[in-house]
DNA sequence: TTCGAAGTTGACACTCCGTCATTGTATCGC
DNA sequence: GCGATACAATGACGGAGTGTCAACTTCGAA
């Protein structure tokens, strides 16, 4: 072990250091494959094409194509997070929470979808209502609402249909924006602050 | 020809009565296996395993999976949006016809899941934004929209946003209840339109 | 330097799809 | 009734994708 080489670069071994450039290679590839031809039409040969791989090394690194798609995606539910969390940590008040909210989801839709390369027409935002991503997204706009509860800041609504009723618009909405030349982001957001904002005003109070 | 048979069994001929029968047998098993497998395991085959016929058949009544996918949810479409235009017709007010179309997309979202057989914990109601009832769904919203805009009983807002944003709303609400034993069509109904006019009522007036 | 573990490879067996030449049969003209 | 004809059913087949695995290569510890 030469030190000044380990200085220079302190890094695992050569094979540490291949195996997670073979799985980036196919995450990058998959990426790409998946923005051309689109999930169904894309198959694991293709996505290994991209790469100096053979096709049985696929397999190494994902079980199946949907995994592949899957890390891709919870790629970008990892980076979403933090920046909702934010919004809810910034945010002066309810209000301003929801309006920062409602701008970073749009955002990510439309980064998603040009990420992706998926044509806006698609009307198919990326996170669907039945993907794990979407279970963290939804608990953590649940997490907000229930906490703006507690601050008093927000009425004491139904967490869990205020959440469902506020992602599923989102989603439309987002959807819809997208559709626009050039995406209206700042429009859909303007109208869904001011359509949750009006809606959990003329909400029943729980119990 | 005898006169009497042709009396008591009116109908065409052989050829049609069994043509009629295959597809019937072919839907009805298509039924069956979604409900079994999902769209995405259930192959062609599955489906005509159901049936006495070869699976070439298949394929003299429709093109794809996908197609026997597509007459069975247009069935469903064509269930609901009678029941969406007769809510909207009978409605007193705005008001009221939120309530009654959203109750009748309940109920809707219901009944597809249990004809389906779908778990109701799979959190995917069956109209989705990018199949062609859900357009059309999108359209019959929108329209309902233009039309209570028009009579001036609502608000002038963005149609097209807020018919995006109250399906979405309804799909992912609609989820939601449907988690709930026993399924929560009232609550949810109340939710929705409290929140819908609510929101309606926030809304920013278009120039 | 050597050797075992870890990783790669691509041929292979399997499954599903959609087609089509062949076979069967209802209908129609005579 | 009796062919002739058109229409529908059949299932074997070619094409394509999937995931596996035995053989092979490479790395790195001793």
């Amino acid at each position: 072990m030469t030190e000044a080489a380990d200085l220079l670069a302190p890094q695992e071994g050569k094979r540490e250091r291949a195996k997670a450039a073979n799985r980036e290679a196919i995450l990058e590839a998959a990426k790409k494959v998946f923005a051309q031809l689109g999930y169904e039409t894309a198959t694991v040969r293709d996505i290994i094409r991209g790469t100096e791989l053979a096709s049985g090394t696929f397999y190494n690194y994902f079980r199946s194509k949907e995994e592949v798609f899957e890390a891709l995606a919870d790629d970008g539910a990892r980076r979403f997070r933090p920046i909702l969390r934010a919004a809810r940590d910034q945010a002066a008040d309810f209000e301003d929470y929801i309006r920062r909210a409602l701008i970073a989801y749009f955002m990510f839709l439309r980064a998603e979808n040009q990420a992706e390369g998926r044509p806006v027409s698609e009307r198919r935002p990326h996170v669907h209502a039945d993907t794990p991503q979407a279970i963290a997204v939804y608990n953590e706009v649940r997490e907000g609402i229930e906490d703006a509860i507690a601050r008093g800041v927000a009425p004491n609504v139904d967490a869990d249909y205020l959440a469902s009723a506020c992602i599923g618009m989102a989603q439309e909405l987002g959807a819809a924006m997208l559709e626009r030349t050039p995406p209206d982001v700042e429009g859909a957001s303007a109208f869904a602050a001011a359509f949750v904002l009006g809606g959990v005003a003329g909400l029943p109070r729980k119990s």
